[in-house]
DNA sequence: AAAGTAACTTAGGAACTGAAGT
DNA sequence: ACTTCAGTTCCTAAGTTACTTT
């Protein structure tokens, strides 16, 4: 394959750190204004309607539309919207409205639902009109040049204002996120290029020309006062030698982990408590494929741990458990708060190690308090030139889908089966990563329908065998050409319904064993695409079986790069 | 060495879309 | 033509890491 969108993936490296010499785009493209509710829509105070200006409507619009959230219930939620709410409102307002329990926002819930219903029902020639007008947008704000590279923008628009949803128990759910302007906007773009037009009326905060960075566009959120960019689609060239070069670093790991398991290992006997912490942390880091875990500022975010901020209240040991020896029993909420639960046994110099560090410490305290992400990370770095903590689970992650393919593939099994091979690798790392997700709202009903599919094709193939079997029969005592021709014609018909249960079958194992498990993180981010490509050359599946059309653009490099012999 | 800043990757769920089923 | 559902895309929060400042 190859043609004009294809890279050569060795062109122009710089050496000095620069990213780009050439960056032309046409800014961000900002959310909409606010259109105020048509007047027939009323909000009441105390069972009176009142109409608000429309600073407070704007922000009593975004309460509204969150109605049927469960966390508009939530006091913390309801508290910070109150706050923020009433920051927006004219000094009569707020001196009117003084407790949300007596807002009533029913009336623009329901306007908004009847609207999104009218979007739904909205004529053939008005939706092709929208779509039409999206594409226009995409076009003219979502690629840009770099270097002699026309490519595709990842987020150009501007994340609108709302109100804040954290995930899990967020201490800041329900503040007002604001709205951005381009007086908010850093613009980043070469000196040479045509530079953006801020909109009419109005400029950016800044308009500079750093090569040092890959994104086009920033602005301060007000949530968490962190930083946001616009960046480049994951098709791009500077991602994907990024990602490229993220994989080789992993297998760079695979040459020397042997020694680096050796050295952690014996760093468990060392005689400095800030060594065994940190060679126990690795071990958990290596072998459950643990995030790093940095500290948090509290109240800030919700509370969660990866392996260098757990918590004593995050392990329980067991010194025997169902016949195993030194158990270890994790549970804890993770990145997103998902929540990481196992138990698994131990060697006895970790478990004793264990319960060094949880000597006289009470619940609260940290299980590593001689270590953090930095001085982990710096250890690292000296065991090997760009190691840090999640290169391991880079590493964990693409070895186990090399060894659980090498060892689920069977030759002989059809493309369908395969795939589930291929699924149940993916599965497998998955796990190891942790990857959930809430089963599917529609998740019993849809494997119901699935089963009354299969239930009916297994009637067809009963249907069809007793059909061949009684044309075998009457060729038996015509012998002639034509009903020979019809038992070949059913012994066709059947095989090709067995192929098909066999099929749906398939599917609905997988799908069951897929209930609460997420593949595409994995997928997109910890598995070298090169294992994925080699192993459907190997077994000729159409890489389409394995990467649908997004995916195929974000690993084109890895689709040009790999052969069948690809080991990682 | 602790805290703060910046840039970038990783993450799950919501919203959207288009094809299959009725 | 209309609905339903699965797959895809979008969205943006939440991590990691390197670097800078105090």
């Amino acid at each position: 394959m190859s043609g004009p969108l294809d890279y050569q993936w060795e062109e122009e490296r710089y050496t000095d750190g620069s990213k780009w010499r050439f960056l032309e785009h046409k800014g961000p493209v900002f959310a909409p204004p606010y259109e105020p509710l048509p007047s027939k829509v009323k909000f009441y105070y105390d069972g009176k309607p009142m109409k608000l200006s429309a600073p407070a409507e704007e922000v009593a619009t975004f309460f509204a539309k969150m109605l049927d959230h469960e966390y508009t219930t939530k006091d913390i939620f309801r508290k910070n919207f109150y706050k923020d709410w009433r920051r927006e409102m004219m000094s009569e307002e707020k001196s009117k409205i003084s407790d949300l329990n007596k807002c009533d926002f029913t009336e623009m819930s329901d306007y908004f639902k009847a609207q999104s219903e009218a979007r739904k029902q909205m004529s053939k020639e008005e939706k092709l009109k929208n779509k039409e007008e999206n594409e226009r947008v995409l076009q003219e704000y979502g690629f840009c040049m770099m270097d002699n590279h026309k490519e595709r923008i990842g987020n150009f628009r501007i994340e609108p204002p709302g109100l804040f949803r954290g995930r899990g128990d967020h201490p800041k759910m329900g503040m007002l996120k604001r709205r951005i302007r381009p007086e908010d906007i850093i613009i980043n773009c070469s000196k040479d290029s045509k530079h953006p037009k801020p909109p009419q009326g109005t400029r950016w905060k800044e308009v500079r020309h750093d090569n040092k960075v890959t994104w086009l566009v920033s602005w301060t959120e007000n949530i968490q006062g962190s930083i946001k960019y616009i960046m480049l689609n994951p098709s791009s060239r500077i991602k994907g030698e990024k990602d490229w070069q993220k994989y080789e670093t992993a297998r760079r790991l695979k040459k020397c982990v042997d020694r680096i398991r050796g050295q952690y290992r014996d760093d468990w006997k060392s005689k400095e408590m800030r060594i065994r912490q940190r060679a126990v942390a690795l071990y958990f880091i290596d072998k459950l494929a643990l995030r790093a875990g940095n500290e948090k500022e509290e109240g800030e975010t919700a509370d969660t741990v990866g392996c260098c901020s757990l918590r004593v209240e995050h392990i329980k040991l067991y010194p025997e458990m169902d016949g195993q020896e030194f158990v270890v029993e994790f549970d804890f909420l993770g990145k997103d708060s998902i929540r990481y639960y196992n138990k698994i046994p131990v060697e006895k110099r970790v478990f004793k190690n264990l319960q060094l560090f949880l000597e006289n410490k009470q619940s609260e305290d940290d299980l590593f308090d001689r270590l953090n992400t930095s001085i982990l990370n710096k250890h690292l770095q000296e065991l090997m030139d760009g190691l840090t903590a999640k290169v391991f689970r880079t590493y964990n992650a693409s070895i186990t889908l090399q060894q659980q393919l090498k060892e689920l593939t069977s030759p002989e099994e059809n493309i369908p089966a395969k795939i589930l091979s291929y699924n149940r690798a993916n599965r497998a790392v998955a796990i190891l990563c942790n990857h959930q997700r809430a089963p599917p709202k529609t998740f019993e009903k849809s494997m119901q329908n699935l089963q009354t599919k299969i239930d009916a094709k297994k009637d067809q193939l009963s249907d069809a065998r007793r059909e061949l079997k009684s044309a075998k029969a009457d060729a038996k005592v015509r012998k002639d050409e034509k009903t020979k021709k019809a038992v070949e014609t059913k012994k066709k018909a059947v095989q090709r319904i067995e192929e098909q249960l066999m099929k749906l079958e398939v599917q609905a194992t997988d799908r069951e064993e897929n209930k609460q498990i997420a593949l595409g993180t994995s997928k997109l981010n910890y598995l070298d695409p090169r294992i994925s490509v080699a192993w459907c050359k190997k077994w000729d599946v159409p890489i389409e079986k394995i990467y649908n059309k997004t995916q195929r653009e974000k690993f084109a490099w890895a689709i040009d790069m790999a052969d069948e012999d690809f080991a990682f």
